[in-house]
DNA sequence: AGTACCACCTGACGGC
DNA sequence: TGCCGTCAGGTGGTAC
């Protein structure tokens, strides 16, 4: 599931790979993921540009696309849904399963988005920031404040875990880290985000970068996440809490499959 | 301003 | 074997 950590992995990725190469040709396999535009206004738009830049907003990559000739750059806007990726690969036989865009580059390598669930959506954008607005997608979890982030948590009228994932408040948290953070903060995800002592959101603050930076640094690979972790426990049966107070509970929070230990997670 | 619920999607998995 | 239901999950829409 692409949070944070995952992009951040497609950022260096992408930045190791395709980065200063120039579009050839745009193919695609499957049009449902393109969002504001056709597979032929896609190619046409990127055919001869060279990816220049890549950066990560939230789960969005924007990967700026530039051509000497013609004025003005292009972001291309990858968001990867629950089960999207990249693949740089020459030969056809490594080609991933299920891609939907291929960027075929001068080099005679291929960007591939590959995304088997479909819930990943590709576009171009032309100002980054206006984007971001109409989407209301809010500051990035990395980059945001202390002071920003305890404002809105004390603006917040819902539970935690609603808010941690909420991406016009801070972007870039989904479903698994929300749940890490919060047994990190020793804290409820159905305690209400108003109600938090000073300490407590400083708290929540702290996990919130601790997790999303350390997790990172492991690539977002769950198997070298930290056994003290919670994470490593979803999806076991009877999983057991990392701090040794028993059982984790597994409920539905929000709609969303919720992973927390009621023992240590006060609230 | 939140929450609840559905739709979009497909692969994996359990039950029969 | 193979069919079916359910789940996973990010986003976005709608009703409340």
């Amino acid at each position: 599931m692409p949070e944070l950590p995952d992009l951040e992995r497609f950022r260096t990725y992408l930045n190791a790979t395709a980065l200063h190469e120039t579009v050839k040709r745009v193919r695609v396999p499957d049009t449902r993921v393109l969002e504001n535009v056709s597979a032929p206004e896609l190619d046409r738009s990127l055919r001869n540009r060279e990816m220049e830049t890549v950066d990560r907003h939230g789960k969005f990559l924007f990967v700026r696309c530039q051509d000497g000739k013609r004025r003005g750059g292009i972001d291309l806007a990858l968001h990867f849904g629950m089960t999207g990726e990249l693949a740089y690969y020459k030969d056809d036989e490594s080609a991933p399963e299920h891609p939907r865009v291929v960027f075929d580059l001068a080099s005679g390598y291929c960007l591939a988005y590959d995304c088997p669930r479909m819930l990943g959506r590709v576009r171009l954008v032309k100002d980054r920031d206006a984007f971001l607005r109409a989407h209301e997608v809010g500051p990035d979890a990395m980059e945001i404040g202390e002071g920003a982030f305890r404002e809105g948590l004390g603006r917040y009228r819902g539970g935690l875990k609603s808010f941690l994932m909420d991406q016009s408040r801070q972007a870039g948290i989904g479903n698994v880290y929300a749940d890490e953070i919060l047994f990190h903060a020793r804290l409820s995800p159905k305690a209400k985000a108003m109600r938090l002592s000073r300490a407590e959101a400083r708290r929540l603050y702290r996990s919130m970068r601790r997790v999303l930076s350390l997790a990172s640094e492991r690539k977002g690979r769950r198997e070298r996440f930290p056994r003290t972790w919670i994470t490593p426990r979803r999806r076991r049966d009877d999983p057991q809490c990392p701090r040794g107070c028993g059982s984790v509970q597994v409920g539905r929070v929000n709609g969303r499959t919720t992973y927390w230990c009621p023992g240590c997670q006060e609230h």
